[in-house]
DNA sequence: AGCACGCCGACT
DNA sequence: GTCGGCGTGCTC
């Protein structure tokens, strides 16, 4: 068994296979499945994973590893396997299932360098480069004016050679600290040299016979009450020593985490728990769809499955999507098991990822709480997957690989036979259907633990308002409301729903709107900079004072930012002050919680923000909520929008009234018969699903039908068309009758960087050999891929139809 | 992907 | 002789 198997670090799909490397004598013992290794590849080296050991190979000349850069292995076999299994289900790259899986400062970096090995004078324009030194960055010669071809000669030379090198981005965190430098013994002999007026010295040698080892200087003056000059009193006689010491970043401060306990159930509660404690007792794999009204107590019942998962030695994964996981969030679960908590999500640096990280692959905790990428967590003894607001649609990745943390955590669910809970107060379609079959099983709670009814939603007719010449963004009735609101003391929540509302430049005599040269979308208007910009590539414009259509003066910016909408506010009700939250003002790390800690502080009157303000949040003060405009997206391309518009609608509603004061909902919309803001506003998910499962029954969309979506894109457009019709017709051949195959079309955003996209959309009930038939056409273009710069993407089960 | 190698045309 | 620009084939 002296040959490795190793995924190397080249994401293209001609090296997408295992590569036999001899392991040298000297790290036989060492090399386990799931470590990284260096190896060469070519002329260069990079990084690999060790998948397997073998005792022959088929190939004959096999060249060595040249070094191991884990201790431990970064990947459980588990997750190796998990590795295959989701890179054939997104038909994506081994390699970048691998790399998602893990931490990103544990993919290596790759450097050259130029090195000089001889002492004889090289040609000029190379002692000039080199300046005395032997080795130099391959950059600095790539900088500078000396051509390849001169290097070229002198490497066949040997002159000087390229060295190619593995870098690792791990970066450690450490600490000073003071420590005793002769064992305990040697202390006390030493304590009765000390002159008998050194009271403070022998203090201080006392703390360290009778306690730790070592201590940072801080806390070591605060606890003996002495100075540093002590200290270094002690140190000049050589009986303490400074040391450097690794510390785990903590981003999180637990001290100041105020612990709970558990709360007694309610009997709706206890009612869903039990089965999901029985399959934690009894070990056995299930899916539990948790479909709770918000404020229903969902959260509680998380608590104490997982708690039952870490009496019994296990552990457990919890999945909040990205947005909610706000320091209220992470409170509570650190409320409950302390430190024995990681938190994984984008907002923490890298190197706190990594240590958080590494927690969990030390076995230092038995929880983890974050986003998507959590789901891979490298824990071996798993109880119970937990994803929360399993509707979010952030559980997708959107990039390579496109894989869904659901489908993933069932995966792994059975792997190691524990149960998987999705809760929701709005499900997808997708997971109550399969409830409704029974594959899931389905808990339902529909009362709020505070016994609250759910607040009452108004829908205004914005139409109505236009006729009667309110031309303003608020209706008298949303007006009116803030101002008694804001009367009583209370705060307001207003929601702008701007997916499909960006702020666009159009010109009011012609028409015309400003558009992308590079891509076909309109460009974006920034106030700040008065600048338009792209948000498909870096293009940049300053906005026009004249439409360069018509040449008219009347250009103007449209849609409704939450800039605009504020400035609405304080003209409207000069005395309400506003907070607003969107990305501009949430870009800087720690401001989401600043304003969010403003609000509760009753620093402001109005929170006014997009999405991000609908999820999880809990404001005691907060008796009114306003959504601006109900519809904008319900008229977007998608079919998931009604689903998206009632979802939203439900969660947000649940913001108000959630304890002592009773809420209010206020909805603005121009559709105000549509069924999913009808029904939202009488919460009433049974009818919303019946109702939209029928529509997608009619129009052959999930769950009645599975999508893939193939999206062919290159500079030339007709060579994109062309290529996406051989692509329909190949796929056409093989698939079963009732399937379809739509397209190709032009994407929703029909180019993106110059580059024409077209889209072919299959709809499959039953396809087994799916994944096999794309994986074969794709092949078919290999070449063309790699020679022409034609791009072949999949998406299964699609989210956004980009 | 990223590298070497080979061939070509261009420039001085 | 020197240089950059492709196209091609290979990586255990």
């Amino acid at each position: 068994m002296n040959i490795a198997k190793v995924i190397v670090d080249v994401p293209a799909s001609s090296i997408n296979q295992t590569f036999d490397y001899y392991i040298p004598e000297r790290f036989q013992e060492i090399l386990e499945n799931g470590m990284r290794v260096i190896v060469p590849f070519g002329p260069r080296k990079i990084m690999g994973f060790v998948v397997g050991r073998v005792s022959e190979s088929s190939f004959k000349r096999l060249k060595e590893i040249v070094e191991v850069l884990d201790l431990t292995p970064v990947l459980t076999n588990e997750l190796l396997d998990l590795g295959k299994w989701v890179a054939n289900e997104t038909l994506s790259l081994s390699i970048t299932a691998l790399q998602a899986m893990l931490p990103q400062v544990l993919k290596a970096q790759y450097e050259k360098e130029l090195i000089r090995m001889t002492d004889a004078e090289l040609p000029e324009p190379f002692e000039t480069l080199f300046a005395g030194r032997d080795v130099i960055s391959f950059d600095e010669f790539a900088g500078s004016t000396v051509s390849y071809y001169q290097l070229q000669k002198v490497i066949q030379e040997g002159d000087i050679s390229i060295e190619y090198l593995v870098k690792s981005k791990i970066t450690k965190k450490y600490v000073t600290k003071i420590a005793a430098s002769r064992p305990a013994h040697l202390l006390e002999e030493a304590l009765l040299d000390l002159s008998p007026s050194a009271k403070k010295q022998k203090q201080l040698l006392r703390f360290f016979i009778e306690n730790e080892t070592s201590i940072e200087q801080k806390k070591l003056l605060q606890l003996v009450n002495t100075t540093t000059s002590t200290v270094k009193a002690l140190m000049d006689k050589g009986l303490l020593e400074t040391k450097r010491e690794e510390v785990f970043r903590n981003p999180y401060n637990d001290a100041e985490i105020e612990r709970t306990n558990p709360l007694t159930l309610t009997e709706e509660q206890q009612i869903a728990i039990n089965p999901i404690n029985e399959a934690i007792d009894s070990q056995y794999h299930d899916v539990f769809l948790l479909h709770g009204v918000t404020g229903s107590g969902k959260t509680e019942i998380y608590l104490q499955a997982i708690q039952n998962v870490i009496n019994k030695g296990k552990e457990a994964i919890v999945l909040v999507p990205e947005i909610s996981l706000t320091p209220q969030m992470v409170k509570r679960f650190k409320g409950r098991f302390g430190a024995n908590v990681a938190v994984m999500h984008s907002a923490l640096s890298a190197g706190e990822k990594f240590d958080e990280w590494r927690k969990i692959q030390r076995k230092e905790v038995q929880v983890v709480v974050g986003a998507r990428s959590a789901v891979f967590a490298p824990f071996e003894n798993l109880g119970i997957i937990i994803i929360d607001e399993e509707h979010e649609t952030t559980y997708k990745q959107e990039d390579q690989p496109r894989y869904h943390a659901r489908d993933v955590s069932i995966h792994r669910g059975e792997y190691h036979q524990c149960p998987v809970i999705l809760g929701s107060a709005t499900p997808t379609l997708e997971s109550y259907a399969r409830a409704s079959k029974g594959v899931y099983k389905l808990a339902t709670l529909n009362k709020r633990t505070n016994d609250k009814p759910m607040p009452k939603v108004d829908i205004v007719d914005m139409r109505e308002e236009l006729h009667a010449g309110n031309r303003t963004m608020f209706s008298r009735k949303l007006k009116e409301s803030i101002e008694l609101c804001i009367e009583r003391g209370e705060q307001v929540v207003l929601l702008l729903n701007r997916r499909g509302y960006s702020t666009f430049v159009m010109c009011r005599d012609c028409g015309h709107v400003k558009e992308c040269p590079h891509c076909d979308i309109a460009l974006t208007y920034h106030k700040n900079s008065n600048q338009l910009k792209c948000h498909y590539c870096s293009h940049e414009e300053s906005m026009p004072s004249a439409c360069p259509e018509c040449q008219s003066k009347l250009i103007r910016y449209f849609g409704t930012g939450t800039q605009r909408v504020e400035e609405a506010i304080t003209q409207l009700i000069p005395e309400a002050r506003v907070l607003r939250m969107d990305v501009d003002t949430t870009r800087r790390k720690g401001s989401h919680e600043k304003i969010l800690k403003q609000f509760v502080d009753r620093k402001a009157d109005i929170l006014l923000g997009t999405q991000m303000i609908a999820k999880g949040l809990d404001f005691e003060n907060v008796t009114l909520v306003g959504v601006l405009t109900a519809d904008s997206m319900l008229h977007l391309p998608d079919f998931r929008s009604s689903e998206k518009t009632f979802q939203l609608l439900t969660q947000v509603s649940g913001r108000a009234g959630r304890h002592e004061l009773t809420g209010e909902v206020i909805v603005q919309t121009y559709t105000p018969e549509h069924y999913s803001i009808v029904l939202a506003s009488e919460y009433n998910f049974n009818d919303f699903y019946n109702k939209e499962m029928n529509t997608r029954r009619i129009f052959q969309y999930p769950p009645y039908f599975y999508l893939a979506l193939i999206t062919i894109s290159h500079k030339n457009r007709v060579k994109v068309i062309q290529t996406s019709q051989q692509i329909a017709q190949l796929l056409m051949r093989q698939l079963q009758q009732d399937t379809v195959v739509l397209g190709p079309t032009p994407s929703p955003i029909p180019r993106i960087k110059d580059r024409y996209r077209y889209q072919c959309m299959i709809k499959y009930r039953n396809e087994p050999d799916l994944r096999v038939y794309i994986r074969k056409i794709v092949e078919q273009f290999a070449d063309e891929v790699r020679k022409d710069d034609l791009l072949i993407t999949v998406d299964m089960q699609p989210y956004h139809l980009m």
